[in-house]
DNA sequence: GATTATGTGGACACGGTGTCCACTTTACTA
DNA sequence: TAGTAAAGTGGACACCGTGTCCACATAATC
């Protein structure tokens, strides 16, 4: 373990978490300054910059506890979320609780620079390797384009304007998803009759 | 007509554009200053916000021209483009056009803040009406929310995401787009082996 | 050539960011 | 328990970009 983490370290560090979330929820997370938290955290500038260099590494440091707790649903949780049902029912699961994780969340993403380094996070590696053995699981062949372009619609930025522009329920979202992935499916065999459009 | 535009007033606007076209291809959108376009435009900041109150709508204006000539294409083109063609392979022409768009203007949007605002911008709804015209000419039922996720791929997060970070070629974009699209079809006749994947 | 409206440009004030360093507190050690 | 080193803290500060404002210049109109 490299050094323990400080008593008055740690207090802080959770007061600042927590100042952060209630700001976060009250409006854009890009007109809340790094002194609004601060502020709000009864916390010194150079103590809130000591942590946390900018505003996105706070959202992620948010985020991330939820996040975690998703991937562990998909990991050991029962079915049809955690292993054991069938690959088709499996996706559907995963869509819709990430919509339901968007749902809570995604104004912590939408409107400062997270959108970005979000994807850096380790969490969206963890989803595409997800969606990705869930479509080998089911045959589905090229598996590794298919699995952006199935993920794109949960980009932060795509899902909130679809449903704050468009006013698309997030069950639409998730049925979309879930229909569009329904489609896929191994090769036809020769001569079977297909269902694609021509 | 409202009023005519002064000779001098348009030759700046001029200048405006191609500096700020030269920036935005050196370097992210993000890290160019209101200031560096007026100076490299030979022009006062107040001339600049004038016409111009942010950078993102200097890249709205950077883009429309090269969107209207392919919204010029869709609608009046030739087939595989525009109409005359089967659905599918307009669909799947659009999808090569447009992200043939991105790559080449997809800086433009990247790192600004054009992102949010390029969603109001009328394009978009351009292709959203494309995109659901040929689903429903190729009986693909409950197109409204498919719409939405056929085009996510394509916002210039997502996409831009996707080349650089995933390094995913503009043809596996595309041909995954495709794919995704030709799996969709009317609801197959009850009875019919369906290749879906379970 | 005079008048008016439109366009221009740079000075300015404001606000947020990120840095820096003297000070305080904690954890360790003798 | 006192002393010491390391870690943590907080606010002052300088920097930079933004957007506004207004005195001036230039073009269109009479």
């Amino acid at each position: 373990m490299a050094g323990m983490e400080r008593a008055d370290a740690a207090r802080n560090r959770a007061r600042i978490l927590e100042a952060a979330a209630q700001l976060f929820a009250e409006r854009p997370a890009q007109d809340v300054t790094m002194d609004d938290i601060a502020r709000k955290a009864g916390v010194g500038r150079g103590t809130l910059y000591r942590r946390y260099p900018d505003r996105a590494s706070i959202a992620v440091a948010l985020l991330d506890e939820h996040e975690r707790a998703l991937q562990e649903r998909l990991l050991r949780g029962d079915p049809p979320l955690g292993p054991g049902a069938p690959p088709a029912e499996r996706l559907a699961a995963f869509y819709a609780a990430m919509v339901r994780l968007l749902e809570d969340h995604s104004h912590l993403v939408l409107g400062s620079e997270v959108g970005r380094s979000r994807f850096e996070t380790g969490a969206y590696g963890f989803w595409r390797a997800h969606v990705r053995a869930l479509l080998v699981a089911a045959r589905v062949p090229g598996p590794d384009a298919l699995v952006e372009v199935l993920l794109a619609p949960l980009a932060p930025e795509v899902y909130g304007y679809q449903r704050a522009v468009l006013g698309l329920t997030p069950g639409q979202v998730t049925e979309a998803l879930t229909r569009l992935t329904a489609a896929l499916g191994p090769a036809p065999a020769a001569g079977a009759s297909s269902a694609g459009m021509t």
